[in-house]
This record gives C-alpha cells, structure tokens and sequence, in this order.
DNA sequence: TTTGGTATCGATACCGGTATCGATACCAAA
DNA sequence: TTTGGTATCGATACCGGTATCGATACCAAA
C-alpha cells in the first residue's frame, strides 16, 4: 500500500476481479467497459496506490503523452512566456510538454530535435523557419505533427503559428515616419543567429526605403541582447551621431538599456528622440519614460500552437497556418 | 534507409551479423564487445539511421535518462536561469531534464511531481523545503534521488542546495542599518505563497530587532511581482509615510518599479532613500540610479543541483548539502 | 594433458503496458 | 426457434529494448 511504484496493472486487476486488459480499459475511460469493472478498477486501483508506467504504456501504444517544444534560450523572457502558453494549452489534456534548448545553435537543434523524435512524442513545436535542410527532412519524415512558431515568413514544413516579423519591422518604420522622425538608427544584436530579428530590420529598411528615407546609422554586434549593451551602444551612437531623432532597437532590452542612458543623461525620451524596441514586454508600461514597441502575443501563440496538436490527436482537421499581428505601441 | 524511425536495434544487429544483446552492448559502449563486433554494429547503425527508442530502453532497465525538475513558474527569470543551469550540467551526460510547474499551488505541485515519478526518472530537483506532508512522504518514498533547492532554512528530504533566505534577509537589514537607515519600510508580493520571500521578511525583522529597530511600515500584497506593482505600491507608501529612508522590497522586480517612481518624482536615489531588492538580476546593473541587491547564485545552484543527480547516477557519494551564500551589493 | 581464468557472445525471460481479435452472454427481431 | 446485433470481456501477442545467466573459445599455468 505505501510501496511507492511497485503496483502494477496486474495486482490492481487481479484485486478488482478482471483482466489486466479490463483494467486498463477502465483506468483509460474506454466505452467497452461495465459501469460495475470501472468501479471496481478504480476503487483497486485507488487502493493500492497504482500509479501507471508511462513508459510501458507509451512503447505499447507507440505514442507517448509528450509534446516536445524546442527554443532557442530560455533565459529570454519570450520565451518563457510561449511556454507557459503551451504549458497552460496542454493542461487538462494529459498531455506533457517537454523542452528542449537550443542556444541559437543549429547543430544543437538538431540534436535536439532528434533526441525528443526518439520519444516518439505526441507532437513537436519548434521556433522558427529556417532550420538547415538537414533538419528539415528530420522534420518532414517523421509523422509526429509538427508546429513552427514565432515566425511566418517563410515556407513552414507542417503547420506554423507566429507574426510576420517583415511585416513587424515594415510597420514600425511607417510610424516612425508618420511621427515625423527622419534621421533614424538602429541597433540589433545578434542577428546571424536571430533569423528573425533580422527579418524586422530587412523589413524596416524596405519600409524606409518605400518612403524614399534610408537608415542613417547601423549598429550590429554578435552575442546575447542584454540591457547593459543597449545602454553602451545607444551611448556610443548618440555620440558619433547626436542628431538622431529616432533608435530602432532588434527588441525591447535593449531599448530599454537605451533608454536608460537617456534617462541617466537627461536626454528628453520620446520628445527628442523616439526609442523603438520589440516584444511588449509587460515592464515597458512601468518605465520612467515612454519607448515604442510592437506587442507580440506570446503567451497566446504557446496555446495556438499546442491546440493543432491537440486537435492533431483528435482527429480534427487543424489550422495549419496560424496569423498574429502584434501591435503597435507608441505611446 | 530514410525510413523514419522504424529501424530497430534487431535491424541492426541483423546488419551487423551479431545477436541483439551484442548490438545492444556495443551502442551502450559496454566492456564485453570486442572491437570488431564494435566497429560492425557503429557501421550498421549509421548506415540503417538508427535512433533508439528510449520508452523501451528505460522501461526494460526500469530507469529512465530523464530528470525531473519541479519550478514555481517559468515567467520568472530567477528559475529559467536555474534551468539553464540544470541544462547546462547536463547537457554531456545523456541525461534530459524535464520541467514541471506548479504556478506556487502545492495541489498541483503534488500532482507534477506524482506525473514525474511515474516516467521514472533518473533524478528528481524540486523547489523549496516546505511542502505539505503528503508531498514529503512522496519524496521520501521514492527511490530516485531528491535534491531540492532554493532553500536551506528546513529540513530536506534528502540532498538540499541553495541559500539561505532567513539570513539573507538579516544580512541587509544589518546592510541598511549600517548605512545609517532608520526608517525603514517593506513591500512585499505574494509571501503567502513565496515561503522563501517569507523567510528574508522574517530574517529581516529579526536583523532590525538585534540592533533595536523596528520596521516602520509594512505592505503586503497578494499575487505576482510585477515592476508596475513596485512603482505603485512605492508611490502609495511613500505618500503615507514620505519619512521613510529605505524600502526592502520581496525581490528585485518589486524594487525596480519603486525605483521607476523615484526617477519619474525626482527622488534622490539612494540619497534620500535606499531601495533594496534581492536576487541580482543581470539588468540592476544598468539602472539609471543603484538598488541594492543580494545577489543569489540561480545558475550554480542549478549545476550543483544537477550534479549531485550525476554523481548518485554514477555511485559516488554526492555532497547532500550545498551552501551558497548571496553577495549583498550597496553600489 | 588437465585445469581454470578471461574475453566474447547469445538465448531467454522480462519490463508493464495496449492492440487486436475472438468468445460469450444476452436480448430483440424474424 | 433461429438469427444477428450489441455489450462486455479476456487470451494472446507484441512494443523494443536490457538483465541475467550460461556457453564457447582460447590460452596460460599446473
């Protein structure tokens, strides 16, 4: 009784009087069951303390109760937020996510990937589009469902859930000028590595460009975004180049490191000079000074992506192709 | 050849000439393979694309390279960095870490724990000393190795790595009072559930009554840390009670939004007030005005916790309990 | 030549569930 | 009475690995 996970099925089947067969049956909710076995079973099974094998359960049925999520870092708020939109999505459907880390690294990515194949998971979220070829066909083989997420520009291996982070950077850059900025900067890190932020400056050049303006600085440096780097590189930027009016930044730490050296240098935020990051993040609204910002809907591009799964499982027809436009905040 | 993964290990040994068990020795990198057999069976693997299938591997040795890891919340930053490090420690030791979280409910932390046992992992890292009886005999009744972490001040179950909270709490109420603090208030979020945030409260008190003091004025508030919550809850106090000369706040988010209403108001930081937090967030640094801080150690806490995992895994005989001691930082 | 140790390997059973198919009981319809 | 459908159940095989024990070959020592 309080032989921690000796019980098996067997001993609760044979203490309820059917089959190991019958009693799973009825620990599983199967129709083909008497009212009086399910009974029976549970009451057994509630009395020995049975807890089930999982791993035993899953080999038989060659399907686990696992839903893999790949990221790239989890020490990155957004994230932490996209799963705890899947956590929150999976909940009440017996269904566990498992996660699996990247660091940017598409070697790690694919061993990732194929490490959580192995489990034979119930479906298999993974961040972004432009994984290399090889991982792709790992992707496309397998027959688990597989969702890509964050991001929409580009061609999706199954289903695919995100914002078009173009279209994202293309808009900021039209509110930039509808404001009235024309000298504008930029400062990204990390962007070999964070395809998609690099897709938002492509995009916020095209939109400069359409109205016949052009980026008057870049910055890019490698590595993590952290708000200390914003804070040096908008330092070092509004000195080589003071008269710019407005900083757009690859996401929000940064701008908020940027808007911390005004801040620190009494640097009038948004009145001479706009600072534009990207996310949202919920802290944006609590700072001394107003930064732009296009909120992106993590937590619910989590539960989307987690419902085609479930759906998947179901037998319903999914949306494969999932649209999010974040919006944008200037104020 | 590219056939997914419906290439088993008898495909293998079949390809390699050799029985299953031999196949099975020679991928493990058993002893008892000769290098022939060795070389054939690697040969065959790569050749067939074979992937285990770890449900069968676990289920048939009754253990699983999974470790568990049981968080209050993934939106928190403090324990994705606990995570990272956990990752981190693991990552060459073919073991995965699983996470589970229970959103500060011990219902459902009970539930995650009872789900992670049942997969039967090879280790088992949980948050806190200070669960509910039922959760304890859980632990206490397993026999895959516990660590919990975070926390010192209790009794762990088995191994324990962490800091603790009772004296961190102490150690900057003796902090302030040496700055020559007086009048010294507290905002806190959620010490009904954040049992750890409870015990800095409580060590802080302490701290003040040592040395005859007292704390001025205590908030408390149900719910999350939030910056937005800070920056209020510090406005309203500091209107009932404009005297204050320090402000301990539950943790660094909290302190961070009173910072922002200082800047916003013009508050002298630290001069006419000091504003305290604890964990050390990377970004306290890049603040426009100093907070102090204790800073904890989230990801060796992490490594250590992961550690002590590997070293029962491979018969040693781990360190059962780790201390670590949080640096108080007064810039 | 006999004995005994070591290296290498395979047969067998098993981990703990579930899929599948067929058996049985029972009842309504023909 | 016969037929056929439904509800309920269990026997059996199987998922894909590994633990365990014993077999064999080979060689050195007695």
């Amino acid at each position: 009784m309080t032989q921690g996970s000796k019980i098996t099925l067997a001993d609760v089947a044979a203490a309820a009087g059917v089959s190991k067969m019958t009693a799973s049956r009825a620990l599983r909710g199967s129709i083909d069951v008497s009212r009086a076995s399910i009974t029976a079973v549970r009451l057994a099974a509630d009395k020995l303390g049975y807890v089930g094998n999982p791993l035993a359960g899953s080999l038989s049925s060659q399907r686990s109760n696992l839903v893999g999520v790949v990221i790239p870092s989890l020490t990155n708020i957004v994230f932490a937020e996209v799963l705890s939109g899947i956590a929150e999505a999976l909940a009440d459907s017996g269904k566990q996510p498992v996660f699996g880390v990247t660091d940017y690294n598409t070697d790690t990515e694919y061993t990732v990937i194929r490490n959580m194949l192995s489990w034979r998971p119930a479906g298999l979220i993974v961040t972004g589009l432009d994984q290399p070829e090889k991982t792709r066909n790992l992707l496309r083989e397998t027959n688990v469902p597989v969702v890509q997420i964050m991001d929409l520009d580009g061609e999706p291996v199954d289903a695919c859930v995100g914002i078009s982070h173009g279209a994202a950077g293309r808009a900021m850059a039209e509110h930039l000028l509808a404001e009235g900025r024309s000298r504008i900067g930029y400062i990204g890190c990390g962007l070999d590595r964070d395809t998609r932020a690099k897709k938002r400056l492509l995009g916020f050049k095209k939109g400069l460009e359409a109205a016949g303006s052009l980026l008057a600085h870049k910055v890019l440096v490698p590595g993590p975004s952290t708000m200390e780097k914003g804070r040096k590189l908008t330092a070092d930027l509004l000195k080589s180049t003071p008269s710019l009016d407005a900083i757009y930044y690859s996401n929000d730490d940064l701008a908020t490191g940027g808007l911390f050296h005004c801040l620190a240098e009494s640097v009038p935020v948004p009145q001479q000079i706009r600072l534009a990051g990207f996310n949202g993040l919920d802290f944006i609204d609590s700072l001394p000074a107003a930064l732009a910002t296009a909120k992106t809907p993590r937590q619910q591009i989590g539960v989307a992506a987690a419902r085609i799964i479930l759906d998947v499982e179901r037998g319903y027809d999914p949306q494969r192709y999932v649209t999010f436009v974040p919006e944008i905040i200037m104020s």
